[in-house]
DNA sequence: CTATATTTGTGCGTATGTATT
DNA sequence: AAATACATACGCACAAATATA
């Protein structure tokens, strides 16, 4: 391995792209500590901040995971995920009984802001259940979700949440074991540092964002849910057409 | 303005929070040449290499485009962009008439690998005609395409490309004017640059990417087709239940 | 628990290269 | 050709977080 320093690339740019060879050639195993920037520093024979200029690049492409003051550790690029290219999302949510491995987090009560209460029809001010989720798949956790309930229409919601902490089993104890989603908005998002911390990835990777409604049988809204999933462990399968 | 040299936060983000700010406003017009290095290095009086850091860190977060030996300019963030928040993708591209809008760019015959062969339905090696178009609204390029079409089962559909430049007048020409979409799968991720480059957006920011199946009436395979939106301008909506 | 070493983070000063005007 | 503006690289110093003796 030897650096030209004459033309061309940047040194930095050799550099990562060298690391990067290592890291994907599977030399390395995910989470193993990587070099320090002052091994790196002396192997390259490059100052200390073009070697951080290189790893800053390896961070952002998802290869590695920078520790303040433990170290530099290779980050496994989609090891091991349950949804493989040509998967349907559906048919995997299904067959691992995602639904049930859903993990309620916390229950909070809001008021409605203007946007919830359009969408929920409700008033502005009114009472809202807001409660987090995780969804895992294999002990990987993989999207973390947002729901809110207008607790009116769901008379002790919060309770129903906190004893049985799943959203399908609280809708059906207050009759609505049959609810249906009227629709989905997909977008591409960079993750806030919260979301990356629970999704455990990067906050260079970008995340699908999911936003969608559920609506009672009788067509009341009954739940708006944001859901964030790793950008690019996931691919959402749709029948039919999106857009035309 | 004043910058907290003491404690807490780094002066790097201290500033980029500062420029943040302004350019959030409203007080820079997109597209307005942005201070120089040089100049905020004086205004903040620290070393240029921290200014530095600091537009490094509004590039990443789409504010900002830096062109080498030209300067730093403001990156309008969604200005004018045709799809709100509210509103539907489908509803949007048909009152706009997107799908007669988009350009049919270039057309060559490449040989099927292995997973276009599987998903068309031909054979490894068999004919394929790809093509890639822009699909724009209000003059704003949204999304690039990369179109696939198997040339056994659609012959003579090259010339008909480059002839009509439009996707649906070719099939309709070769007796496929009634196509559906089979499925949509979406996922998200960072673009490369070519696909940044064509889409006016930095690499930094997120994009939607779309695969999706046409076929024809009998079902078999006529299209498959790669798609690339700008993530945060864009939200693709979905009727009905995606994921359960 | 304290002291020390290790490792990453921030900031400055300087010098030189490359692209644009 | 010269001036301007961004890009790369080195060296030094110290801060902050962590690990270790």
């Amino acid at each position: 391995m030897s650096l030209d320093r004459q033309i061309g690339a940047a040194l930095w740019r050799q550099i990562a792209e060298a690391l990067s060879a290592e890291i994907c050639s599977g030399a390395l195993p995910p989470g193993a500590r990587f070099a320090t920037e002052s091994e790196l520093s002396a192997r390259f024979k490059v100052n200390r901040h073009t070697v951080r200029r290189a790893i800053q690049e390896l961070t952002h492409q998802g290869l590695v995971r920078v520790e303040h003051g433990k170290g530099t550790f290779v980050q496994g690029p989609g090891i091991d995920y349950p949804l493989g290219p040509r998967t349907r999302f559906t048919e995997i949510m299904l067959s691992k009984g995602i639904s049930p491995s859903r993990k309620v987090l916390e229950t909070e009560r809001i008021e409605a802001d203007g946007r919830l209460a359009e969408l929920l029809n409700v008033a502005t001010g009114a009472p809202l259940v807001c409660t987090e989720t995780l969804s895992s798949a294999n002990g990987q956790t993989f999207a973390f979700s947002i729901h809110y309930f207008p607790e009116e229409r769901l008379p002790g919601i919060a309770k129903h949440l906190e004893a049985t902490r799943s959203i399908t089993a609280s809708l059906e104890q207050l009759g609505h074991g049959d609810y249906r989603r009227e629709w989905t908005r997909v977008s591409a998002e960079l993750p806030d540092a919260r979301i990356a911390d629970v999704l455990g990835r990067p906050q260079s990777r970008p995340i699908l964002k999911t936003e969608s409604l559920n609506l009672a049988t009788d067509g009341t809204p009954l739940e708006f849910g944001v859901a964030h999933f790793s950008g690019d462990l996931c691919r959402l399968t749709v029948e039919g057409a999106p857009y035309d």
